[in-house]
DNA sequence: AATTATTTTGCAAATATTTGCAGATTGATT
DNA sequence: AATCAATCTGCAAATATTTGCAAAATAATT
């Protein structure tokens, strides 16, 4: 087996579980620790791969490749995107950021609704590109690799002149003491933008993104409108985020 | 059994499997090792296939249009990219449009080189996003469908502060009496502006786009700083071109 | 048809890369 | 602090690659 198709199955493997051990990798590919150990390093340093100890995690972009063709069904993206599109009637003008969770559900968005989708995420504007009625509007500026964004000053006057009815906001942390947070400076600026500019935020979040924390606060908790996760409102892990004035989905 | 046969073997089976080991090769061609490697070596000066150790995998792009037997299009692409590397140079900044050349010219950048990418084609920040040293802007506006690249007021604002080395455009047709012409208005207008915030403006052209006619003219042939085909610069095709003040490669 | 030039091929020695392993070091966890 | 797991480092064996060279095959010439 060719050191290149290895790369290719750690990437793959990456794209739909987001995460593997070394040891599982060891075991798939039948060579050494060492040998995938070194591969992973090697794919970190062309930057396709997050190295993190024991193992790797997808840059999120992998799996937004991914996902679509090979029908790998994650339930709790099912959930979220289902309660997702509750709130989003016709004529509407969304907006969405970067992050699977908003790949995800743009991917289910029926064929019969109508509404405009604002995004500084590139794979958003070519999956919706098969839809027959939404149109699209990306937002300009640096193009941000890691997180397959664009980020920056010029995104950020994107929007001065935009007001948008729904903004799905993507997030790696939320806690009800410190709110909102994620791991890039400039983008928590840009999401701050977006709330400023949109009626109604909506976070929709991972079960493995509550309660954790991360260095860039966006903001507090109540400050959204809705939070959207997989589990049922009524869930022990929700009980301190209940009560806020934020709709819990 | 003739080099050119054994090359064409490979390169079946790598549209077939998209790998191949050269101890495969030594087998199924039954010529010694070596001769195998320098085949490979061989294909891979022309663009058809990339080398690794021990074997050798499909180019992404051209497995992807293959599939489709556009064989005479794959070595044309090859030939026009290779002489559009020739005008980039370390530390430009470069604006490139639409259209599947720039596509395959942006998947075709060596690794070491070090420039900016800007463009209004997010398939091109994603190809390039694995680049290990690009930079790359992404203009933002409304996301024409059809063609996969954003375009309108939005597009053009932002085109309006940068100023590009070298623009590579696109295009559906070229003719000297007609110049170059496209079949999209709002495009049309696009490129204009770019042309207008680029010190040097090249076209790399398919040869079927060569004395087509589309209906929304962008320049006069003699607009242009150069043109790029797959053909020899003194090829009769290109007779009506010469002497006209656009270099021809 | 014979000769010559050119290209292609296979081989062998010298290099270089990849791989797995063992011991030392670092990092995480209790 | 102690323990366990993961990482790093250097090393040696196995593979691959490169290079030069001579034999073989092919093409060009007379």
């Amino acid at each position: 087996m060719l050191k290149e198709e290895r790369q290719q199955v750690i990437l793959d493997k990456l794209g739909t579980d987001k995460k593997v051990t070394l040891v599982d990798l060891e075991q798939i590919l039948n060579v050494s620790y060492d040998s995938v150990r070194r591969d992973v390093i090697e794919l970190e340093d062309r930057g396709l791969l997050k190295k993190v100890h024991g193992g790797a995690i997808a840059h999120s972009y992998l799996s937004m490749k991914s996902s679509k063709g090979l029908g790998i069904v994650n339930t709790e993206f099912v959930i979220i995107a289902k309660k997702a599109l509750k709130l989003i009637e016709n004529n509407k003008i969304i907006l969405m950021d970067g992050g699977t969770t908003n790949f995800y559900i743009a991917e289910q968005l029926p064929n019969n609704l109508e509404v405009t989708v604002v995004t500084n995420n590139p794979h958003l504007a070519t999956v919706l590109s098969e839809h027959p009625k939404i149109e699209v509007i990306l937002l300009g500026g640096s193009f941000y690799k890691r997180y397959q964004i664009t980020l920056g000053s010029k995104t950020i006057q994107d929007l001065e002149n935009i007001q948008v009815d729904l903004y799905f906001m993507g997030t790696n942390s939320i806690s009800v003491e410190a709110g909102l947070a994620i791991r890039h400076y400039e983008e928590s600026i840009l999401k701050q933008k977006m709330m400023s500019i949109s009626r109604r935020t909506v976070v929709c979040a991972l079960e493995e993104k509550i309660n954790r924390k991360e260095n860039y606060k966006v903001c507090n908790f109540k400050d959204l409108d809705c939070l959207i996760t997989s589990l049922n409102p009524l869930d022990e892990q929700l009980k301190g985020f209940r009560n806020k004035g934020v709709e819990i989905m």
